[in-house]
DNA sequence: TTCCTCTCTCTGCATAACGA
DNA sequence: TCGTTATGCAGAGAGAGGAA
């Protein structure tokens, strides 16, 4: 074996055989359908598959050798970072799989989920997008959805994608018209979306008229609507993702273009180039599997109510794709979590602070900091203060940092939680307030339940399990006392301060 | 040589899109 | 709404390879 490897070796650098060598190895990249060199692949296999060739036979049994085989591959499929054989390279069909996945043109993991990387589409979407959309629902995308996802209604990943360039996808354009006589036509009751870079916010409208009097740069005139702001005094277990957002009429703004004719009835409209808006889905009931249902008031100017398909936070990632995919720019949202060296300083020197008291007073920020009038934030505030120290005040003894991953109230919440823990001292009692019940509910939980699966399957387990780690090593006493919200309570307002 | 296991190919059925 | 068409899945059968 190991003169073969040798040979192979050889072969590899030799002049001579060097081209036969990367053709033989790309004839395994295509076989495997694996986006980037298929050595790691192979040798992650459980045993040798019997379509072997000679070449795969040798790098796979190299592992048994210690022996790494490590090459210069250029010829990486660009487009993604999470190759789905990944997921299915040890299951009983796997040639099956990947053969449906080459009809597919389909690679990575990135192509079939949402533009923020944290839900799986559904294959409706994902057909949308496909050449051919005829035929059932491929199995490895059962097997996927199964395996991956925390619960396979909402398709939610247990670990979301790192979608450091997501592929240019263009959304679907409003339907054109081929009667020339007529260019000015109805809207036809459907409803656009698209990225606005000046408020660096999803704008949602219906359409109210199609002008095609320039074919090739045809306008639509579109009615703003807004999600309804999801009540957090009712459900405050509600978190931005799982709370459903009804459409309301917008009061106005900027956009709003005073060139409309058809109707003085409108607030505001918006005049914008058929391009550049996509065709968004909105149904008139809403879809009590996947969201907490908010009925909003019914008034006389808003008879009917619409809601979105979609949580907002992933409509906004549509339209920033499609956004940035038409106009070729990078995208403009962070897409990383970062916390500063100043920040983490900040919680060493508070960490540092001799902790005279066995038992602190942590006050936390309400959700609000994070969507205010339905507008997402590019971060989430994480910020903490420490009430009742015996030597100094508040002010001084508070935390705050940034997010700009994934903003989630919970999981700043979490975050929040896992700073604070981390700079009290062993066998501390600590007293917390948050005026998030979703916290207290998740800790309470999680405090009777041993980490078993059902605890790998709780939202950011990750947080969750770093917090009882933190709490089992420092032999904590942690107790979770709910607050009101919106409430004159002057530490949570200063929480709230300290957020914003 | 026989038996078992695994893979590949073919065929029938199911499903979904599309057009009239 | 219905017929046509394209596609995928499941199962049966053939063939290759390994073990006894």
């Amino acid at each position: 074996m190991k003169a073969k490897a040798s040979l192979l070796i050889t072969q590899a650098n030799s002049p001579l055989t060097a081209k036969i060598f990367k053709i033989l190895l790309m004839l395994s990249q295509m076989k495997f359908w694996y986006p980037t060199s298929p050595v790691k692949f192979i040798q992650a296999l459980k045993k040798p598959h019997l379509s072997f060739t000679v070449l795969e036979h040798i790098i796979f049994m190299l592992k048994y050798y210690n022996i790494e085989f490590n090459s210069s591959w250029v010829f990486t499929v660009k487009g993604g970072s999470t190759p789905i054989v990944d997921y299915l390279i040890n299951t009983p069909k796997l040639l099956t799989h990947i053969n449906s996945l080459r009809k597919k043109n389909t690679f990575y993991l990135d192509q079939i989920t949402q533009p923020d990387g944290v839900f799986l589409k559904s294959w409706q979407e994902i057909k949308r997008i496909l050449t051919s959309k005829k035929g059932r629902t491929p199995s490895w995308y059962k097997y996927i959805s199964e395996t991956i996802t925390t619960n396979p209604h909402n398709l939610r990943l247990s670990s979301p994608l790192d979608l450091i360039n997501p592929t240019p996808i263009l959304g679907k354009r409003p339907r054109s018209i081929s009667n020339i006589n007529n260019p000015i036509v109805k809207g036809n009751n459907k409803w656009v979306a698209f990225w606005d870079p000046s408020s660096k916010m999803i704008i949602i409208g219906r359409i109210i008229e199609k002008n095609f009097t320039n074919r090739t740069r045809a306008t639509i005139y579109i009615k703003h609507l807004i999600p309804t702001i999801p009540s957090i005094l009712r459900d405050n277990s509600s978190t931005s993702r799982s709370t459903i957002q009804a459409l309301t009429k917008y009061q106005g703004c900027k956009l709003h273009s005073p060139y409309f004719t058809g109707s003085f009835s409108y607030i505001c409209i918006i005049n914008k180039l058929l391009e550049s808006v996509f065709v968004i889905r909105i149904m008139t009931t809403p879809d009590g599997r996947k969201f907490n249902f908010e009925t909003p008031q019914t008034t006389s100017s808003n008879k009917k109510t619409f809601f979105l398909t979609l949580p907002l936070q992933t409509l906004s990632a549509q339209a920033l794709l499609d956004f940035n995919t038409r106009t070729n720019q990078h995208s403009i949202l962070p897409n990383s979590t970062h916390v500063s060296d100043h920040y983490v300083h900040n919680l060493l020197w508070i960490n540092n602070t001799p902790h005279s008291c066995k038992f602190l007073d942590l006050f936390f920020l309400d959700n609000s900091s994070i969507i205010t009038l339905n507008r997402i934030a590019h971060f989430i505030s994480n910020c903490w203060l420490i009430t009742n120290h015996p030597m100094m005040d508040a002010a001084q003894l508070s935390f705050h940092c940034k997010a700009n991953k994934f903003p989630s109230s919970t999981r700043a919440e979490s975050l929040a939680l896992v700073s604070a823990l981390a700079t009290c001292s062993p066998n501390s009692s600590i007293m917390i307030n948050t005026d998030l019940k979703c916290i207290i509910d998740t800790f309470t939980y999680l405090s009777r339940n041993p980490p078993t699966q059902r605890f790998l399957k709780c939202n950011n387990y990750l947080i969750w399990s770093a917090i009882f780690k933190i709490i089992k090593s420092h032999h904590l006493t942690v107790t979770l006392i709910k607050v009101k919200a919106h409430l004159d309570d002057h530490y949570n307002n200063e929480a709230d301060a300290l957020a914003n």
